[in-house]
DNA sequence: ATGACGGTGTGGCACCGA
């Protein structure tokens, strides 16, 4: 089984490079963050002639909206954190049912936070503290989990292209990467640092200032697996082709292979 | 110190992202 995820920086735009990726990429679920658009402008039509007939989709206008597009049908599906009452759709929750039995797939788009201090780093904060409560429940109920998402943090300097310059910025605070650990507490592992990668590996790249060219990066997008899959995990790669094209997401897509 | 690029929604730009 194939997961992928994928900030896709608008979907109206970049519906056309999902559909290429998807054609080359035949995964069984794809992940999306930042739909940028509602529920009723979802292209649910476009999706099901590729393949992808079954979608649980949260979307919202101009800003954040999550989806997973899966071959395979999708059960259970759940918006946000439960317990936490959040004006912003970010996570959607689904459980496929595979050969292997049930597996729960969490989709998140993490909040930014904006600059250490700020209020939207406090949200950010109270959103990561209920997140993890949500998932110790959810990971009770369903002991297969794969948590993947645009998670807007480093865990650790080989995540980032400048770790004494960005020390303590945004998406590198010691606060950030403690709810990062917080995560492999709940018995999560960073299935992309299950294997040998290659140095300076990143999942976005800034618009400007020739970023991606120059691979000043961060590896931001994540999946984590639970730990009866862990050993089930036959690899994880960024693929950073899709950044070379025309009007690019400044995120590429990230996959891994179970079982 | 600021803005750099690109998205959205508006309206002749502002706001947001990371």
């Amino acid at each position: 089984m194939k997961i992928a995820t994928w900030n896709v920086n608008s979907l109206s735009v970049r519906l056309p490079q999902v559909l290429d990726w998807l054609a080359a990429n035949p995964v069984d679920a794809l992940c999306l963050q930042e739909l940028k658009l509602p529920d009723e402008k979802f292209p649910l039509q476009a999706l099901q002639d590729a393949g992808y007939g079954h979608c649980a989709v949260f979307g919202q206008k101009t800003y954040n909206g999550v989806a997973i597009l899966s071959r395979l049908p999708l059960r259970d599906v759940s918006k946000n954190i439960d317990g936490f009452s959040d004006e912003q759709s970010r996570v959607v929750a689904a459980t496929l049912d595979t050969p292997e039995g049930a597996v729960r797939l969490v989709n998140g788009y993490f909040v930014n936070g904006q600059e250490p201090g700020s209020e939207k780093f406090e949200y950010k904060m109270q959103w990561l503290t209920s997140l993890r409560h949500w998932l110790k429940q959810e990971l009770a109920n369903t002991p297969k989990l794969v948590l993947v998402g645009d998670f807007n943090i480093t865990f650790d300097d080989r995540d980032t292209h400048d770790p004494e310059g960005l020390r303590e910025t945004i998406h590198h605070t010691t606060a950030e990467r403690e709810h990062f650990q917080g995560l492999l507490d709940l018995g999560l592992t960073d299935a992309f640092r299950l294997f040998e990668q290659p140095e300076k590996s990143y999942s976005w790249w800034d618009y400007r200032e020739f970023a991606f060219r120059r691979n000043r990066g961060l590896r931001i997008d994540h999946i984590l697996v639970s730990e009866p899959l862990k050993t089930q995990v036959r690899s994880c790669v960024i693929d950073k082709l899709p950044r070379k094209n025309e009007r690019p997401s400044d995120h590429v897509p990230v996959v891994v292979e179970i079982g």
